[in-house]
DNA sequence: TTCTGTTATAGTTTTTATCTATATAGAAGC
DNA sequence: GCTTCTATATAGATAAAAACTATAACAGAA
């Protein structure tokens, strides 16, 4: 079927325009080498060398493969070098999901300390609605995804990395709250403004509202975080903000006042999630440290990072 | 050591998602395609592939090595289908050695018949001194040549091709001839121009002067077959030139006459030589043929060929 | 649980690549 | 003209590896 290795005989002799010091050059016995082109020479169809006492000659024909028969041995070693660079698993390209409501306020946070550690690690990422990251993450579309808990599917590999308070945010003008903190009792009959239901905070809302009595507003309904600042902006009512999201986005504290809820388990936890079968796991399980880390490190008053709950 | 077999089943399983079905379309067992897999993420020191139950995957460093696999695989198959158009032997470039003073006046007339017949074969062909195109024969710069009679070395094919008569030119104001015929005789003591030495021409010639009593004139030795023309036409003497040069070259019969010489021998012979052991030997005996035919259709009042002394 | 479908492992057979020894045949030297 | 040297080819044996069959292991679905 004509072998690599048997092309590799085919330059080597080439080169040397003798069969016995190919031989010697390949580490072979003169022989084997002898059948061997005998060998490529039938499944070619093609007589490739002269062979006299003194040399061993390409024919015209062999002369004009030759070249081809270096293309592919070229080709065949940048595979194995690519194949050598890549062996170090922290060395490919990992295709990460997160939620819209996430990746662009933690990501720009993370990833430089992802670089610093991994440094030739490369991320490619895309944002998606958490149920399609899950689904991605089971069916390959993903290799790894950042998720809010609690997860659908149970056949993945949950990292819980850290928890992110979520805050009511109040036009100024409202004065809710004089010191920036409410009892949960308060909320009761309060109008809140939400996302529309696609995003898995809009449920993570309801279910809060539910909780304390406080009525989710749903003929306004945000489409990003954004606009959802910018109706609370423009009097609209109030909404709960992600930490991290106020932390990154919000920078006019005149405009709105953030107000902790006292009392009331409101946050969000998010995961780093991959499939259990995924050779890499390791990898993955570093970096779900490394967030935890960096949160730590960085972001302990915004969030708390949380390191005992491994998947 | 990374065969083409292992990269070949890599690129099946990538492309089938499946160990199973990627034996199924490779026509193997499926545990041997397992083994190989593995034999081949050994060698390359990577996991490929991520398996599940339900499906194999690419794992991302794996993912990254697929299109330099499929590199290497469309080169090899390119070099094959190279190798298949290079079966037929008349489809390579052969290199092909002429002597100045024959291939200008001859190939014009004969390639045209050789592409006609062989549609696939090329020549490269190079103009040299007949004694320097024997030895590039048989050290296998070139691989066929054209090369006036004798030859010097003896470990080469020859095929006899064709006899060329050599004429008298002279001015035609020296009004030689009257019917442009002279009797041998009548050479004696005559003055002759010739090539410098480097030619085989100037051997040729000089054999002709010693036997028939003509002189050699040294003193002014044309490099080529045009310089030595103007100067027979710019009177500087008489010179013999090769039919076939003169049937090419020689259009203005009012400056010169051509004057055939009764009863001398005056000719040379070429052929085509080549080395015993080339394995095209029947191709380049099959151009013999055809050049010998060429010149018994079309050039018969010119030249004689010799259909009976093979090499 | 049981069944089904997929991959991995064990053991065997077949194939093929390689080796050693020797034949063959030009080229060089006596 | 014979011998010697050197290069390649051939024969036969051995070792390596690629293939097969049978079966185990295991997850997901029924």
């Amino acid at each position: 079927m004509a072998t690599l290795k048997q092309i590799q005989y085919f330059q080597t002799v080439a080169e040397t325009q003798s069969i016995r010091r190919a031989a010697d050059r390949l580490a072979i016995a003169q022989p084997t080498l002898s059948t061997q082109l005998a060998a490529l020479e039938k499944s070619l169809g093609i007589t490739l060398f002269e062979r006299t006492r003194r040399l061993t000659q390409l024919t015209p024909a062999g002369r004009q493969l030759l070249p081809a028969v270096k293309q592919v041995i070229a080709q065949w070693h940048e595979m194995r070098e690519l194949a050598h660079t890549l062996s170090d698993t922290a060395a490919s390209t990992h295709r990460l999901g997160v939620p819209p409501t996430l990746g662009p306020y933690l990501l720009p946070n993370i990833v430089p300390s992802i670089h610093q550690q991994f440094d030739r690690l490369k991320l490619y990422v895309r944002e998606e609605p958490p149920s399609q990251l899950e689904t991605g993450v089971v069916e390959g579309r993903y290799d790894l995804a950042l998720v809010p808990l609690p997860l659908r599917s149970d056949n993945l590999t949950v990292d819980v990395l850290f928890r992110e308070p979520l805050m009511l945010v109040a036009a100024r003008e409202a004065n809710l709250a004089q010191n920036g903190v409410l009892r949960e009792q308060e909320l009761a009959g309060m109008s809140i403004l939400g996302l529309d239901e696609r995003h898995q905070l809009h449920r993570e809302v309801q279910r809060i509202c539910e909780r304390t009595g406080a009525v989710l507003n749903r003929d306004y309904e945000g489409t990003s975080l954004d606009t959802l600042r910018q109706m609370v902006v423009m009097g609209m009512g109030v909404a709960f903000l992600p930490a991290l999201y106020i932390r990154s986005e919000i920078h006019r504290p005149e405009e709105l006042d953030v107000i902790r809820i006292e009392g009331a388990r409101l946050y969000r936890e998010h995961a780093l999630v991959y499939r259990p079968g995924s050779p890499v796991r390791r990898l993955y399980q570093d970096l779900a440290n490394l967030v935890r880390e960096r949160m730590a490190n960085a972001f302990a008053e915004v969030v708390t990072p949380i390191f005992d709950r491994g998947g």
